[in-house]
DNA sequence: CCCTGCCTGCTG
DNA sequence: CAGCAGGCAGGG
């Protein structure tokens, strides 16, 4: 499911209805889907604490627990979290509940069981989750053009390829690459050592614009998230490329192609995107 | 570098 | 039925 806007959007709902609880108890259904440590232990280690903080790095969740130790969450591709009243109808593969002392919990659901939980003890190293390879945010002053002409300027890759790379940019995804490209006006199949400076430049203000754009477009309030079961996006209506190929492009009106950047599926326009 | 595997479910 | 899905690690 999500990129950073939608993790962003699930922080923002969550945070209010996780932090100030204690951990009353937590069951685990399917062990393989905590990474670190062995799922006992990683039980153990949360149970009795009292959540304090939520944030986002990239598309990685950050629970901070009073005791120190950080719960680390990646959903994937469709990794869901909800607070539930403790006796609302249990989803479909459903693998960690993380009960709360105001008779509601913290689910964990994922259909394809790609996504992972990590626990990390106060003070320890984290070789486990990825996080420490993460390069600046989208929004993070960091990023300019130089930076990206700076790792990318040499690179063979396809721009779209790169922009997935989460150790240059944190965050972006298959959907946000193809509507930053687009906004930009630059080819996804286009080798990043081929973009000019003025291309750089543009692409530089088009990814927080973007990433921004769509953060604003995904905001929900906590009974909305519940009531959707975070299966509708808000900001399908918005995006101008990606699942469109073949309908007429917003700006020429031409029709949009589709194609494989790196095995994954991507939608420009030729006419706008060169 | 690209490619596959990891999973289940949906679409054509 | 094959092919594909918003992600990533690991392998060659």
């Amino acid at each position: 499911m999500p990129e950073l806007a939608e993790v962003e959007t699930i922080k923002n709902v969550l945070a209010p209805q996780l932090c100030g609880r204690t951990v009353t108890e937590i069951v685990v259904e399917r062990p393989e889907v905590i990474a670190h440590p062995e799922a006992e232990l990683f039980t153990e280690s949360i149970l009795g604490t009292v959540i304090t903080t939520l944030q986002r790095r990239g598309k990685y969740l950050m629970i901070s627990l009073q005791n120190g130790g950080t719960l680390v969450i990646h959903l994937r591709m469709t990794g869901e979290l909800f607070v539930t009243p403790k006796d609302y109808l249990l989803k479909k593969h459903t693998h960690v509940i993380i009960r709360l002392d105001n008779e509601t919990e913290l689910r964990f659901i994922d259909m394809r069981r790609f996504g992972r939980l990590w626990y990390l003890r106060k003070g320890e190293t984290d070789t486990y989750t990825g996080i420490s390879t993460l390069g600046p945010e989208p929004f993070d002053e960091q990023l300019t053009a130089a930076y990206l002409e700076g790792k990318a300027g040499k690179s063979k890759k396809a721009i779209k390829d790169w922009l997935l790379c989460q150790q240059f940019i944190a965050g972006i995804g298959n959907i946000y690459s193809d509507e930053i490209l687009f906004a930009a006006g630059i080819d996804p199949r286009r080798e990043a050592k081929s973009l000019k400076k003025t291309e750089w430049k543009r692409l530089v203000q088009t990814i927080p614009q973007t990433m921004r754009f769509f953060v604003e477009k995904n905001e929900i309030s906590a009974e909305d998230y519940l009531r959707e079961g975070g299966e509708d996006y808000r900001n399908t209506p918005f995006l101008r490329v990606y699942g469109h190929a073949g309908e007429p492009c917003t700006r020429c009106h031409r029709p949009l192609s589709g194609c494989r950047v790196a095995g994954r599926s991507s939608v420009y326009c030729p006419c706008c995107q060169k």
